[in-house]
DNA sequence: ATAAACTATGGACATTACTCCACAGTCAAG
DNA sequence: CTTGACTGTGGAGTAATGTCCATAGTTTAT
């Protein structure tokens, strides 16, 4: 798959794929004979994976960390145990503050659905 | 409470704490007789509220947008309730996905359990 | 009344995460 | 074989989000 294809699929610009792969948060792609840049098909879940956990407030150096994390094989197990669990603390961190985000929000809603009542009264 | 004392109940800098002021994230305090800003107690939660929303990936055009949603009263009930309800999908969104990489990271745990457990055959 | 700690302002600087540009090579269609 | 769409590179530019600095006024303790 060549660099357009891609840029279809995930969303995301020719630029800030190869600025992902400047920074390694993917790895460098094979090349044709040509010189261009030929994708398999792995990379289109990794980058996923990438806008989600952006969407999610994780800087690109966490995500690369997490990524070598998933994707390599040059950590002891023991490394990579305690990081695997520590992302997951994060992530219920993340998911308890989100729970309280929406609390927030739904009062708000809830106030103003006893307010509307009031004024259909 | 003089901005000192702020900057240490809720961790952000001073500077900061002003650049929020500008960018209108946070009402500008009242101002004692010198000139110092004097903060009221309202404002720890509300910038509580803010390092939650940024942690979660909200940007600071977003969080403005949702502080004045919950804390102004210049919107017509319908627009806010538009909004709000707005705000929880994106929120509902952000949960699910959280949930996703949660998964990610259980399974490569998973795999590395086994993978010990192999090992301690 | 002087030093230390706090506050104010405006503007420069820094980092992150892209985004754009100029220039050049490649490929496919007519 | 030319034209248009695609690809490559290196480097400059930009927006968001702070952070730092110089300069100056205020307060508190000694």
């Amino acid at each position: 798959m060549n660099i357009k294809e891609l840029t279809e699929t995930v969303g995301l610009s020719r630029d800030t794929i190869r600025f992902y792969e400047r920074e390694g948060l993917i790895s460098s792609p094979s090349r044709k004979s040509n010189g261009y840049r030929d994708y398999d098909n792995r990379i289109v879940e990794q980058l996923n994976m990438i806008i989600m956990a952006k969407e999610l407030g994780f800087t690109l150096k966490e995500i690369r960390e997490l990524t070598e994390l998933l994707y390599s094989n040059n950590l002891t197990q023991s490394q990579m145990g305690e990081k695997l669990l520590e992302k997951n603390k994060q992530i219920e961190v993340k998911i308890l503050e989100l729970s309280k985000m929406k609390a927030l929000i739904d009062d708000a809603l809830k106030g103003m659905c006893s307010y509307k009542d009031k004024l259909a009264l």
